[in-house]
DNA sequence: ATCTCATATACGCCAAAACATATATGTTGA
DNA sequence: TCAACATATATGTTTTGGCGTATATGAGAT
């Protein structure tokens, strides 16, 4: 009868937060939505994994969807929740301050500008926040300081 | 081998808050430490699985234990880790915003001062917090203010 | 020592969740 | 319409987690 009260919502939220792998994936669409083939390959996770984390994600309404031709990109999706929203922030703030995040995303940046990229990623849309940056469009050192506040 | 990344440990938190009992629990200690026994009876649960959810809030870091003779008092923790730290604060302030959890706080101060209380609290010592308003010394309405501050 | 009380833990059971593998779906391009 | 591709989902298995019940532990009190 009662599916839903607030509270169980919430009991929910900590459980999709609650897991190594959604964690990674997260701290991923931190700057821009990302493709699936992406997540694979830098983070190193078979594909059909990936997906269904996503679609965990996606139910606790923490990460919504879009597709372009063959690609799914996925992104971050602020909660109106604030409550919820605050503490997604919170989380992606902290997964930033963890190094082993950083070599995550240091991964998906080399993925994207790797001049022989491997077959699951080669036509693949890449994300254009990285994109931008790798052009020289933006400063290194502007970049890093963006990259902490973007979504926060 | 690598038993205690910091990711798995950033996952460990908050899968111990994924569970509405924690919570519920939790909550109720927002304001000073509480005898497993008023948790039992304020959230109508039996014992050994509330001292079960304690075990691993405790395992957790987020709350530690005092033994009192027979009784066993237990409060929150405030980890070490500021990161952990802001998840809890922003959690115990998110719970309280819940018309649900301040039903079960009611519930723990009634079970305070009721005249002819159940056998399984009746020589249990009372939180302090509790007792001292239910004994006139705070204003009520200055109470609720208070309440929502302490440990934020 | 023993009894009682408060709490913790062990045990067996069931449901939920994660994983690898296989397969289905939906899109593009020939 | 069909082949190739990107992604999602189904299947079977294993792990994990919660619960109720029974029992162990540990601290007074007698």
């Amino acid at each position: 009868m009662n599916g839903e009260d607030r509270l169980s919502e919430m009991a929910e939220l900590f459980a999709a937060l609650a897991d190594r792998t959604r964690l990674r994936v997260l701290n991923l669409m931190r700057e821009d939505e990302i493709c699936v083939c992406f997540f694979s390959e830098a983070l190193e996770e078979s594909q059909p994994k990936i997906s269904r984390h996503l679609a965990v994600l996606r139910k606790a309404g923490l990460v919504e969807a879009r597709r372009d031709g063959k690609w799914m990109h996925y992104s971050i999706a602020v909660p109106e929740d604030e409550e919820k929203a605050a503490v997604l922030r919170r989380t992606l703030e902290w997964l930033w301050s963890e190094e082993e995040m950083r070599a995550d995303y240091a991964r998906l940046e080399d993925a994207c500008c790797a001049v022989n990229p491997p077959v699951t990623i080669a036509r693949a849309p890449k994300p254009e926040a990285i994109v931008e940056r790798e052009m020289g469009t933006v400063e290194p050192e502007y970049e890093a300081e963006e990259m902490e506040t973007y979504l926060l």
